[in-house]
DNA sequence: AAATAAATTTAGACAAAGCTAAAAAAATAA
DNA sequence: TTATTTTTTTAGCTTTGTCTAAATTTATTT
């Protein structure tokens, strides 16, 4: 795998992002959302399909190649391990991992990556609920959804918790969820709209409507 | 404390390691330690002096001023805790972690590096054996020295140890002896150059000659 | 369909950090 | 003390990634 510099990653992984939502990408829109001048983005855009990672026709729109992709899931794989080692193992506050990321994301060991992937558990999903692509840059594509959209018997992994109070985290504390929890819708309660929700060997418990609806799940 | 270029942290990092031998670092010195030439040496030069980091009057030599050093001991600092991140919890090896920190050190968060620092457990030697600055940029002078050498009632800190066979960890480990471990020497004994040392308040234990002379120390 | 507006690209400049080759200064030798 | 060698600096060029201003292409109006 060849390396690319900082900035043909952070093009190509904006490329990615916005290719997601529309399948191609304009220079206006690529322009914004690195907030540069278009003519430097088209200045990127030849060098990028020079090395045969973009599809690009002047004035016509342009996607990744195969080649273009692969580059980005290993920018995201690394961008979203970090997220995660920067949340869970030094404790960062989730409104400040992503510009630490921004940084950590360039350094393109993948030794380091694959270690570091290791040392956190093989991680799923990142801080934000995101899917962190594996080693070979296969990539969930389930999205998040809130819990309480579940029905008795989905399997479900912890994505995403909204509200991030004191008073939430030590219920969530107490009740043994956290991101990366993978836990099992066994009923629900028309009544007052509560769940009960099994989570490995432990016993079932029961989360309110309240709390159902500021976790998120990716349903496996 | 401003932000400087990957270029000039490494340009700042060799002069503060070759300037602690001879005091003051000569063009040529510098130009072979960051495998470049000498004209581009004598460009940064100019740079690093015009912000004010370097004490430099062309022909005659130079060396870090007082915010240059500073700076330097940033990245040493950065550098070092990330050697230590990856040799303790990813398992490098030890010939393995200085390439990748030389990347890691120039992500400059400081908040990121504090936070690692805590979440080591504030180490002060690096796997190599180095002093690693803490917050405010002080370090630890002393200099790595051979378990063997130390007299009873001296207190020392493991920095370093040379020989990694699997045979010699499983002993360390049994021994809980580790880089970082707090130790106090009480005897030596003429007869097989063995010596009995204490750490924390586990029983006293007996270190042989043979491991003494493996296991290198900060006498503190 | 022609006119206007918007988006995109080209042309030409600039700063950072490197290089080579030539000039200048310092050190060493004759 | 000259002459020669070594070290250092200067001058000018290259690449990467950015910019502004002008030109061109595409899209939208009237």
């Amino acid at each position: 795998m060849l390396n690319y510099s900082v900035s043909e990653e952070n093009y190509i992984k904006a490329i990615f992002h916005l290719q997601e939502q529309a399948g191609t990408v304009t220079t206006n829109e690529l322009a914004g959302e690195l907030s540069t001048k278009p003519a430097s983005v088209t200045d990127m855009l030849k060098k990028l399909k020079a090395k045969k990672l973009l599809h690009y026709q002047p004035y016509q729109g342009f996607r990744l190649s195969a080649d273009g992709n692969k580059v980005a899931l290993g920018v995201v794989r690394r961008h979203r391990l970090w997220e995660y080692f920067l949340s869970v193992k030094l404790k960062f506050s989730w409104d400040e991992i992503h510009e630490v990321a921004e940084d950590l994301e360039h350094v393109s060991s993948k030794k380091l990556i694959d270690k570091l992937d290791e040392f956190l558990g093989f991680p799923r999903f990142d801080p934000h609920g995101d899917p962190i692509p594996d080693i070979n840059g296969n990539i969930i594509a389930s999205k998040t959804i809130c819990l309480q959209e579940l029905t008795p018997d989905t399997r479900a992994i912890v994505s995403n918790i909204k509200d991030q109070s004191t008073q939430m985290l030590e219920v969530l504390q107490h009740k043994s969820i956290g991101i990366g929890t993978r836990l099992e819708i066994r009923r629900k309660f028309e009544y007052d709209k509560s769940m009960e929700v099994k989570i490995g060997r432990l016993p079932v418990i029961t989360i309110s409507e309240h709390l159902a609806k500021n976790i998120f799940v990716q349903a496996i």
